[in-house]
DNA sequence: TAAATCTTTGCAATCCAGTTGCAAGCATAT
DNA sequence: ATATGCTTGCAACTGGATTGCAAAGATTTA
């Protein structure tokens, strides 16, 4: 098994089962963030709730965070190594309108966000939505 | 019947119906945006799908803007009377991780993102997670 | 005014992703 | 080798969202 997976696993505390190494491995090939139903279409003898446990215990660990991108359909994408799903580490997410596809923008970070008196920030989802470099010509 | 609704359902071309009336009125009173159980609750002797529908003809018709809050439950909250739903219009909202509420924040309004070349705005989805001024002390 | 047409509503059924319970399989510790 | 705990597969359930259809209501046309 790859050496960037072992890390990835043992970085988390998690046990690199078969299951849990070939939905790493998809999650690593993606570009794009995936849902439940991308998973099973691509693990077709997988079944569907152990796809969906090992998204939950990626997501717990993690080795992924999910995303509301408005289609109903919670997505998924890995974190970067040094992610700990806190404040400082979000970034925003683009969702195309026309190939409906959910992108991570890695690099652009959530800035400071003035809210109310009292109010605090813990959490984020951030979704734009439009035509994505491929969609718009 | 009140002359702000009237007004409200002239603006959007929409026909002032009783159901209609009564959702706009209660939607007029929440300081939080609701979701469609939510609606439910308020009317029990009204059907489901009727409100399900009329929900669904104010965020058509811009009477309404809907909230995707990472709950799974769409949200849905009155428009201001000027507003088009276009990506000028648009503004934060907060989910509270504690009370579960759902409130605009109407007026900080969503700031230009420097996208990557070639994708376009049109609409975003933002919501900040956290604790409330309620439930944060 | 009466008939035809369009819109809205109520009811019941369906959909379907997400989720859970449980038993079997597998891995690790004693 | 046995016991314990974690992981997986299967099947069933859940509950909100959504749809089809016919009745009721509103509006237009003749
Ligand atoms: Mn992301
Ligand atoms: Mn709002
Ligand atoms: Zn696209
Ligand atoms: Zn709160």
């Amino acid at each position: 098994m790859n050496d960037t997976l072992v890390k990835k696993f043992s970085n988390r505390d998690l046990k690199p089962t078969a299951m849990r190494i070939l939905v790493l491995r998809f999650l690593m090939e993606q570009t794009k963030a995936i849902s439940l139903s991308d998973l099973e279409l691509a693990f077709e003898r997988a079944d569907k709730s152990t796809l969906f446990r090992t998204l939950k215990t990626f997501e717990q660990s993690k080795l992924v965070h999910s995303i509301e991108d408005g289609t109903g359909h919670l997505k998924y994408a890995l974190c970067l190594e040094e992610c700990n799903c806190s404040a400082v580490d979000l970034h925003y997410h683009f969702h195309c309108i026309k190939c409906k596809e959910t992108y991570c923008l890695t690099n652009l970070n959530i800035p400071t966000i003035d809210l109310p008196k009292n109010f605090e920030m813990q959490q984020a989802n951030m979704v734009v939505k439009g035509l994505c470099a491929n969609c718009n010509h």
